[in-house]
DNA sequence: GCGTAGAATGAGACTGAGTCTCATTACAAC
DNA sequence: GTTGTAATGAGACTCAGTCTCATTCTACGC
């Protein structure tokens, strides 16, 4: 498997082309790509995991709480941005798989760091027919899935 | 695939047996199995589906808040109760695993609703196989898995 | 059975993530 | 430039989840 944990900057192909692409998706739903949700973005693109709130706050202390949450939630509406609920109590964000590439995470239970990890196609397959089965079985229409592995990530089991 | 969701009841197989197994896991870390803890226990066992704290505040009224708070964080630290995170914003409660059966989850991103499944064996044997992957490139060590899907519910796109 | 130490509980204050409101500012169209 | 609308900042507000502490229960020795 290839991993990418900390090293995939989804923006390495060419950074223009991600904020054009987010500007496209916010025109979608009548919404201007400004200065503000361009920060956020930026700072999603180059951080390479998965940010919570307060990690944003500590980035572009700049940019107010209340407006972070504003343009995380707009983003999110345009499909730029995803919500993953880690195992800790809040909420953490990252650019939508669309943007960057399709991916998993690692949950550490002791520190709540969260890695991205690039799943096999093989794994890929199993899973996308299992969600087929689902769709069939339960009426459950899926639009997406995410494998979230929990443990003790390498630098907490160190110590 | 063989779907459990919302049939299985963990506890089918014999009830007493489990309040046994979960008075067992309790004592292991000096805690005793009172009222309140059984009334929590037994609540999830026949639930069939992970519940929020609203669920359980409506289900067993007469157990305060902040007990019912303090039961599931200790019935989690004996391993007897599992932590979920849902997509939206509240944390939901499910028996630990190895008191019922492996699974993973169906989220309904419009009404909330989780919903279980267990997964076939070939899945599994995937999943074991990148888990251990894992473990050896990234020096992660795992715990457990859990496979989110999210889509909408068969009520939810009724609709 | 009785007394006592420690565990469990209930009530409610407290914390902080996330939301909402509203006055102000920036922008786009004419 | 003017005007209507969208975006923003500040801060009040809500409510899930935690903490504290006085009270109640339980196990155990006598």
């Amino acid at each position: 498997m290839n991993t990418a944990a900390g090293t995939h900057h989804p923006a390495d192909a060419s950074h223009s082309d991600l904020h054009e692409l987010v500007e496209v998706h916010l025109h979608r739903i009548d919404q201007r790509y400004t200065a503000g949700r361009q920060a956020v973005v930026e700072l999603l693109a180059t951080s390479g995991r998965p940010l919570s709130i307060s990690d944003i706050a500590r980035a572009i202390p700049d940019v107010p709480r209340s407006s972070a949450y504003r343009h995380l939630s707009d983003l999110q509406d345009a499909g730029v941005v995803r919500r993953i609920a880690a195992n800790d109590e809040f909420a953490r964000f990252e650019l939508a798989e669309d943007l960057t590439h399709h991916h998993h995470h690692l949950l550490c239970s002791l520190c709540g760091r969260v890695i991205d990890v690039t799943p096999t196609s093989d794994f890929e397959r199993t899973v996308s027919a299992m969600v087929d089965e689902l769709t069939r079985q339960q009426g459950f229409r899926a639009t997406s899935h995410a494998l979230d592995v929990i443990g003790h990530c390498a630098s907490c089991h160190e110590n």
